[in-house]
DNA sequence: CACCTCTAATCCGTTTTTTGCATTAATACA
DNA sequence: TGTATTAATGCAAAAAACGGATTAGAGGTG
């Protein structure tokens, strides 16, 4: 399977062979050999070329998937077997990457200095999938996940807010109806995304009944304060972005709140997720208590 | 791998050796082998007795689960390959299994009697995951799915209702306010579920401010109606439970309405699916229009 | 304590599978 | 027509898997 995969790329025996570290006519008889024994042709060949079957081109990507999730098992697996020391993935909104985020490893390296976190970019997969097939360890999410393998747990609520420059007319008192803000110019994370926050926002501005002006887009947060800082438009953001050291930008707090939950896989016998599960739960406190309402 | 998975049951190489058709002397080799190659032991094994260890109970569950996974991808490519006749599997919720399901069913064993449907039981597992891991090809289901590589079509809405006797004394002319069922015994379909439409139940019984008295809880629709028949209680179900052929109750709508959706891996050449899914909508249309409001 | 039983590991010869070299066969291209 | 390219095949060597017989250690029994 996997001499398959890299010729399934290659699409070329002697090359692959190469690859592979082994002879072309090993390689040849390996393929045939697998054919031989699911039944039915994973490539056409005449004698110059090669390309993939329909079947071909689906085993490709499927045991590519499980081919991963086989060497993942086998990473856990050796994890478990060493008392889960090493490494644990998480996965997060970029949202909470200016406060939460960077509190809360700040601690836990702090604590356990020997202990490597890996910080999972929002691929398009689900949290719950990647915690599932052991991708990742730990999800922060704006939404709780619901399967029953899971555990989920809100650690606290926020405002979201108007951000706008220092500058801009909006305050909190000038601030009175969302509809007045038609003619603003937004510059906003991913709309067409199907994040949760994206969801939130729109919802938001269907309610209002308009299509925000948007000239930017982009997801991260950090670049959206600097531009609405430099008067290129005003954005809506959750609350803790305030936390963060930007200067130049003003918090404006509207109805509508976004949660944070944690995220993880019910019986994992690894303490270490234990553990930043419960300074998650204290710097949520925290978090909570400095939200000024 | 598949050795290890019947030794990690009996627990015990002589009787596993026999169950797998070899000699015990070279199932022992291959576990050594195979332990050696991941690099830590899977049992702990005296001379007397066999255990798994930590890891190898991980791998045990894990590895079961993929060596399906693998089966089901072969399986799955070996339907491509003959043009992807033979079976289809549906997950579906508990709630159309009166109405749209066997009409589905029906029209279309009518025009394709050779292929071949299996109504897989909800299981603990999400729909997303089912379909993603190709243990089914179509979920039917009161929510969206949201993963990027699945499509999701809502087919119809309809009213919630409530269910009584049809001798009791609520019917559209006596109902005026939700909060007055307050005394009466509710038979209702798992309330402590994850499922979409018990949530839905929760939510409206969170709005009005009231605990349910339940006495009967069951999850088959078909029951909860010969029980409201017997007034045993009342109940809330979807409207469309009403087109099967039950006597001796009467449907009251209610505000709330409940959606259904069809959700399917996006690229799927399989044109069965595509017809199963045009049924479905034609299918949609129908009921659509039979709902009276 | 001597003896038997049970069971996983090991020794060793045999069988099966995998691999590589050399060659073949079929195709494309000049 | 001739040459280069490339997948398949014949064959022998190497590696891996396998089975029978035996060993080793633990537990039980009289």
């Amino acid at each position: 399977m996997r001499y398959f995969l890299v010729l399934a790329e290659e699409l070329h025996f002697w090359r692959t062979s190469e690859k592979v570290f082994m002879s072309q006519s090993s390689l040849s008889r390996q393929i045939q050999g697998l054919e031989e024994e699911l039944g039915f042709k994973l490539l056409e060949r005449d004698k110059r070329n090669v390309k993939l079957t329909e079947a071909g081109k689906f085993l490709q990507k499927r045991w590519r998937e499980l081919l991963d999730d086989m060497d993942r098992a086998q990473t856990q697996a050796k994890k478990i077997n060493m008392g889960s020391s090493g490494l644990i993935s998480i996965a997060y909104p970029g949202s909470i990457s200016s406060s939460f985020l960077p509190e809360l490893l700040r601690t836990f390296t702090a604590e356990m200095p020997e202990m490597k976190m890996e910080l999972v970019e929002p691929t398009d997969a689900t949290n719950e999938k990647l915690l599932l097939d052991y991708h990742i360890d730990i999800a922060f999410s704006r939404d709780s996940v619901q399967h029953p393998a899971l555990s989920s747990k809100k650690l606290y609520s926020e405002p979201v807010c108007l951000v706008v420059a220092e500058n801009h007319w909006l305050n909190e008192n000038t601030y009175h109806d969302f509809k007045s803000l038609e003619n603003e110019s937004f510059i906003l994370s991913g709309l067409h995304h199907t994040t949760f926050f994206a969801t939130l926002l729109r919802r938001i501005f269907t309610t209002y009944g308009f299509e925000p002006k948007t000239h930017v887009e982009t997801d991260f947060g950090g670049l959206i304060l600097n531009l609405v800082a430099n008067g290129l438009g005003i954005s809506i953001l959750p609350y803790s972005f305030q936390f963060g050291s930007y200067t130049g930008v003003r918090f404006i707090n509207l109805q509508e709140e976004v949660d944070l939950y944690v995220n993880w896989r019910k019986k994992d016998e690894n303490e270490v997720i234990e553990k930043i599960i419960q300074h998650s739960e204290a710097l949520g406190e925290k978090i909570k208590a400095r939200i000024i309402l």
